[in-house]
DNA sequence: TGGGGTTAT
DNA sequence: ATAACCC
């Protein structure tokens, strides 16, 4: 089928009509189901589909870090090196590094638990994220100077679009060059790469830039990761996770299948979360194929048609979203944990340490937050991750001291809160809580032009002739902000 | 389970 | 403001 002809929207309409088709003839069991040869048909149309126009494939890398935190600690700590490690986060041992992971030290393994297999086990105290949130940003940095999109997953996960880094790459090549390409890496399936293909071709181009991301995190950063490299960010992120600590693997198309029935649940399909896949087993789905073949009306009607349409994609392996640079944060938060709060004093000074911590942070990163949001959880014995949170405007004038530097914030800050505080909870009834989390957010450079807009233009501190200009200018200066 | 993050509704 | 997702 040639998708600039009768248009690929058509195509799409054809597989879910060959799926409502074959459903029509399902042989009971539940609704949805197909015969293996059907099956087979249909796995084949998704193939087909998804690299439709094969100028439109993409080559996606996801790197992720080997035991993030323990590395950071033992950089930070080279005696700690050849010696099993736990970073631990209250009563929790919540990463550890590969010699504890041999002696049966699992992640979130409670210390207790962890400290009974493993007696030898040194524990470093991991609850201060800084250090780590800051190593975190060298690796992103680092990858964005082999592309500007990259795009961040947690502290120790990024996928990178290589796509046209690969195009460059190939156009320079001379033809000889061009049959003498190899994979850097394993190739997932130990398939064979076909060297006329365009797509292993690329794709393997991807696993060599990969692997010259992995040698420069090594030795600018002195860290180590695996990597994966394939069409989209779906089977790259599932794919780099196949041989584990310290290597990389990429993907060829043909293989897909595999490595998407190689998960053992559909809950270990990334993008499907605890409550969708209790959702999902409650309608009988619990492998891969159980959701491939699963009516997709009735899924719509059961999960809404975004999820429902969303998740089958990826049970094919499918995955249109793009690389989405993060850029800078959207929110900073500091949160605490503990047994027992129960007096509005004790909460007060718990907010004030937060907030202390997170004045710095807003402070380093120069933009200004406009709202503030207080979280908490209340102990209760039954249900689990039972929080609320109340949130409002950071008054214009805090704004401006922040800005200004130096003038006590805390104090109309720590009211603010309180009064969130109070909202949430009835001071003269007794409370129970368990965790307390300030979140800045909204975060604006203080000038308010964006980008593209004719304030962008007129500010003569964004301007590009500003930027290589002797003089800049401050917004107050323009009398724009009125 | 901890101490973070994101986007969608 | 909450609910889902990710690490």
């Amino acid at each position: 089928v040639e998708p600039e002809e009768a248009g690929g929207g058509d195509e799409e309409a054809d597989a879910t009509r060959a799926m409502e088709r074959a459903e029509a003839g399902a042989p009971g069991g539940w609704p949805g189901a197909l015969e293996p040869d059907e099956l087979d048909d249909l796995a084949w149309f998704h193939d087909e589909l998804e690299p439709a126009g094969s100028s439109s494939c993409r080559v996606i890398v996801h790197v992720d870090l080997d035991c993030f935190y323990a590395q950071v600690e033992m950089i930070s700590n080279p005696e700690l090196k050849d010696k099993p490690l736990g970073v631990q986060q209250k009563y929790f041992v919540v990463t550890c590094n590969y010699e504890a992971r041999k002696l049966g030290v699992k992640k979130l393994m409670s210390v207790r638990d962890a400290k009974e297999k493993c007696p030898q086990l040194v524990l470093v105290n991991g609850e201060d994220l800084t250090r780590y949130r800051e190593m975190s940003y060298k690796v992103t940095e680092l990858l964005e100077e082999f592309n500007p999109v990259v795009e961040r997953l947690g502290f120790d996960e990024n996928f990178v679009d290589l796509t046209e880094m690969v195009e460059k790459r190939l156009e320079q090549l001379q033809s000889d060059e061009l049959s003498a390409l190899t994979v850097s890496g394993h190739v997932y399936n130990n398939q064979p790469v076909n060297p006329r293909d365009t797509l292993h071709v690329r794709l393997l181009v991807g696993s060599q830039i990969a692997a010259e991301m992995r040698e420069a995190m090594y030795q600018q950063l002195g860290l180590t990761g695996c990597a994966g490299v394939a069409s989209n960010k779906l089977l790259a992120k599932l794919v780099s996770g196949v041989f584990k600590p310290n290597q990389q693997t990429v993907l060829l198309p043909e293989s897909s299948q595999d490595l998407i029935h190689s998960l053992n649940h559909i809950k270990e399909m990334p993008g499907i979360g605890y409550k969708t896949s209790k959702r999902l087993e409650a309608l009988g789905i619990s492998s891969v194929r159980d959701l491939q073949t699963f009516s997709s009306k009735i899924l719509e009607k059961e999960l809404g048609i975004s999820v429902a349409q969303r998740i089958q994609k990826l049970s094919f392996g499918e995955d249109d979203s793009p690389v989405t640079p993060s850029g800078p944060p959207q929110s900073f938060s500091e949160e605490d944990s503990f047994k027992k709060c129960s007096s509005e004093v004790e909460a007060k000074t718990k907010i004030e340490e937060l907030l202390a911590s997170l004045l710095n942070r807003v402070c380093q990163d120069g933009r200004k937050p406009y709202t503030v949001r207080l979280t908490l959880r209340q102990y209760s014995s039954g249900k689990q991750c039972n929080r609320e949170s109340r949130q409002c405007p950071v008054p214009p004038h805090v704004i401006q001291k922040l800005a200004a530097g130096n003038y006590d914030v805390m104090t109309p800050m720590v009211d603010i809160l309180m009064k969130l505080f109070r909202n949430m909870v009835n001071v003269k009834m007794p409370f129970h809580l368990t965790l307390l989390s300030v979140c800045f957010c909204n975060l604006k450079s203080l000038n308010t032009a964006k980008k593209g807009t004719i304030d962008y233009y007129l500010t003569p501190s964004l301007s590009t002739t500003s930027h290589a200009g002797k003089r800049s200018f401050k917004m107050k200066d323009c009398h724009m902000e009125d």
